[in-house]
DNA sequence: TTTAGCACTCTCGGTCTTAGAGTGCTAAAA
DNA sequence: TTTTAGCACTCTAAGACCGAGAGTGCTAAA
């Protein structure tokens, strides 16, 4: 049976509702609220169908209804109302890309706060793909008179800074030139092709520097691996959920919080649900992940011509207020494409 | 009335035990599990000399006693069991030394996580007051054809980089000479001692390199303004206080988190109650600020010849284990003194 | 001074009950 | 044929009630 006008008028109706309150929805409430013009009778008949036909499901016998996953599903894919952001929300996301932040990462994460701020659901960034990070610049500096910095700096403009020490005999001469060997012999190649095999040809080719050349390459090594431990999963606003009814079982707020804390399961789900340049639903059981069943997440592929600078996801709730999460995330993320392609 | 060792002994099993169970802690209790040798009517001739005397209360008429936070105040100042840390402990406390973290912000990022895992409270990190940091180096250096990097480092250790537009005319050994006017101009400076006037002496000073100066004074003292911002606050583990009966209201727990978000009261709290060198223990109602008076709150102070480097303050609920706690933060504090002294 | 005994108090966890919301079905109305 | 009014039925949430259990304070005896 398909859906015909007054079933997908109900369907929405309820869960516009259901969204607002969080409270099962029951046949005289929709008759009420929603002037569809017809009895809270008929609209029984067609909430039967509707859950028979799966987009609605009941709690027990005597309550109302509530959305199933399906419903959601139906809702998000040809119901969304398009929300227009109001001139507070456009103001406060203009508000981040106005002040000069010129490293992608702090606006990133300034970003993520907005996003938090104005959708009071949780925000995560996940940074790209080790697999298309490679290195752009490479260089030693002297800061102190035995004390140097190995600055790295990515092609996605992220730069990661190790201090190291610096042997009495070398000259700021020395360090230039070990500067251009590792730049001439790194830049363009991605971390996982760093092997020590590779540092060990290098190494050979400037046998004279060998010592110092010996703790660059361990810290740099070090460094790669950091980097790819540091599963860089960024959470912000997460408190906010505490607001919603359904964390008010601590039980269950518990469970989202550890579930923030794993990394890896957010970076598999992330990735997984997300495509280059859309904004992606992913509600409830769609998500193959089980912590994540009764959550739904609005992830966004930030990527520039290709090059993937890394994901949005937004969690929630899956009854969660999505028109106006994909609004935010979209004005946001075309803000900071446009951002990154004119400044960085 | 002073407290004799009786009820000392008394007033410290039920501190004791209320510290491991959070339930309120009857007289026939401690005499089946304390073996202090008299009877339970005895024991409630002295609960309810201690309650009188303010070291006890009751929740309710026929409930067992509490610990008030005199009573905690006592057992902190006087019967301290003094604990051993286990081997699993100390290694787990050794692990973070023995890794190579050359900076000394991750360093005490690491210190932070690690105490919260062996304590399984909140950990907040603090960095150090912005009028005792200055600038120790200072420099511009080139990544890319028309990019630059802004290098500040402080007496601290903690580095930020900005990157920052290079115009063409640009040589390196322009940007050398800029590094080194910069450098031998600011370094030693607070970050309050740098004001516009003293940026515009500088630029007098070298008129020829106006333009490209002018951009790196505004992005010092944007800079500036976002490490004053930036409430160095940063705060572990919170999600660990979930599992206390004390936060099993979600209201509570929501309060709790809430707190954490305002920087400006934990800053004051953590520096109104700690003093250099020493561990401080706050307990509930001693912290003057009401949000935080059913918390207790243990600071270290981590300084070097005067030099402060920072706070470690450890968060719970009042029932705390004070004596691990306290264990913990001065292995951590002293490893930490010692890595610094050495390696940093 | 300590302790046994006892009456008393208060909470916590069940059971019971009722009001309210909502349903599905049937039969009448449109 | 479709819609709607009416009604019996179901289920929950909230309140009332009750008894067990833990703990107290007091009194009087050891």
């Amino acid at each position: 049976m398909m859906l015909d006008e007054r079933k997908i008028r109900i369907l929405a109706a309820i869960i516009d509702d259901y969204i607002a309150t969080a409270e099962p929805i029951g046949s005289r409430t929709i008759a009420r609220k929603y002037h569809i013009g017809i009895s809270p009778a008929t609209i029984r008949n067609e909430m039967a169908d509707l859950e028979e036909l799966g987009y609605l499901s009941q709690p027990h016998t005597s309550a109302g209804r509530v959305p199933s996953h399906k419903g959601y599903r139906f809702y998000v894919d040809f119901l969304l109302p398009s929300k227009k952001l109001d001139d507070f929300e456009q103001a406060t996301i203009r508000q981040i890309f106005r002040r000069r932040i010129n490293e992608f990462e702090e606006l990133v994460k300034e970003a993520a706060r907005v996003i938090s701020k104005l959708t009071s659901y949780t925000t995560i960034i996940m940074g790209p793909q080790m697999e298309t990070m490679f290195l752009k610049h490479i260089q030693v500096t002297r800061i102190e008179e035995f004390k140097g910095l190995l600055l790295m700096v990515t092609n996605y403009g992220t730069i990661s800074h190790h201090i190291i020490d610096i042997p009495q005999n070398f000259s700021d001469s020395d360090l230039i030139r070990i500067s251009n060997i590792l730049n001439t012999n790194l830049t363009g190649k991605t971390f996982s092709d760093i092997t020590n095999d590779m540092m060990d040809e290098i190494k050979n080719e400037i046998i004279e520097y060998d010592k110092t050349l010996n703790i660059l390459m361990e810290i740099l090594l070090e460094n790669l691996a950091d980097a790819q431990d540091n599963s860089q999963v960024i959470s912000t606003g997460s408190s906010k959920m505490l607001e919603y009814p359904e964390f008010q079982d601590v039980e269950k707020a518990k469970n989202f919080f550890s579930l923030l804390e794993q990394h890896d399961l957010i970076m598999k789900a992330l990735r997984s649900s997300s495509k280059p340049n859309t904004i992606t639903v992913t509600i409830g059981n769609e998500n193959p992940c089980i912590e994540l069943q009764d959550l739904s997440i609005v992830t966004a592929n930030v990527s520039i011509d290709e090059k993937d600078l890394g994901i949005f996801g937004i969690m929630g709730p899956t009854r969660m207020k999505y028109s106006r999460v994909i609004s935010i995330l979209e004005q946001v993320t075309d803000y900071l494409v446009k951002t990154v392609s004119t400044k960085l």
